[in-house]
DNA sequence: AATTTCCTTGCATACTTATTCACATCCTGT
DNA sequence: ACAGGATGTGAATAAGTATGCAAGGAAATT
């Protein structure tokens, strides 16, 4: 549940304003998630997010990415680490993983898949906050899917 | 005074991790700016610093995207009226629909339809003068098609 | 099955930040 | 010099956020 939940606030941060965390509260509540602020302090704090002038924002929006705080700066970023700072949803149609992130995300998620190589994965179209993955079929695009998706609730 | 004691917090924040802003208080009292927590919390409303994970963060360090903080506008244009201003052609390719438009209209499109949502679009990708819509299956794209080339045609 | 362990959550409350009010200071035009 | 109006500040307090603790539940272990 805690995993969807965070979901929820990515997508709630991404696409409104929220000032205080019993305004998130109320809108969660309307999208089915019933917590307390108590929980809401605790999501906060294990996403990592940002307050500032205009409210909270992920870590992204802030180009505060957890890498550029937490010290190590060799290679490119991990899949998962761009994922874990961009990626708001992951969805699939035929063969193709459409990953939807935050504006201005699209282009480093899709740099970080092209440079991993996944073998089921041919290959990648970034625009400004969807990134389409064409992989080799429907089958390979659902493994993707659920990988990726892994990635995201972790 | 306060543009000087602006200038020390910057400096501190710049130099050293601030957590909060009792703390912030007992560094500034070292280099001489004695002040009340009151007072910082006004100038951090002033500067507008982000706090994070990390403590406080100045805005300048991130690339803070002006668009999220600033400006509330009457809401996104719909896809009809961004239609009308920019698409030349609708076509479809199984479960794709590509949409031609003027040079530079192709973003404006994207995020209109990211913005409402339609059920059966999985996403969106634009370049310069084509937009990708990717739907569900090859039905549900038919569906879009001709949805948006009513659109087109009116 | 029972027990243990780990995780998540709400409640109550401690801690941190924002705001209200009152007052002092410094302009500005009379 | 004085009245009126900004602006900056501290003290008190309201508003918002974090956390210790205990309860409940799921999964693993005995």
């Amino acid at each position: 549940m805690k995993l969807q939940r965070h979901n929820a606030i990515r997508e709630l941060l991404a696409g409104s304003r929220v000032t205080n965390q019993d305004e998130l509260r109320r809108k969660l509540r309307r999208r089915g998630f019933a917590v307390t602020q108590a929980t809401l302090s605790r999501d906060i704090h294990e996403m990592r997010l940002y307050k500032g002038p205009g409210g909270y924002s992920l870590p992204a929006a802030n180009g505060h990415t957890p890498a550029a705080g937490t010290g190590e700066d060799d290679g490119p970023p991990s899949v998962a680490e761009v994922m874990a700072s961009f990626a708001l949803r992951v969805n699939r149609a035929m063969n193709q993983v459409i990953v939807h992130t935050v504006m201005g995300g699209a282009q480093p998620v899709a740099a970080a898949l092209d440079y991993e190589e996944w073998p089921d994965v041919v290959g990648t179209v970034a625009g400004d906050d969807t990134v389409l993955v064409i992989c080799r079929d429907p089958r390979k695009a659902a493994e993707v899917e659920s990988r990726l998706t892994k990635i995201l609730e972790s």
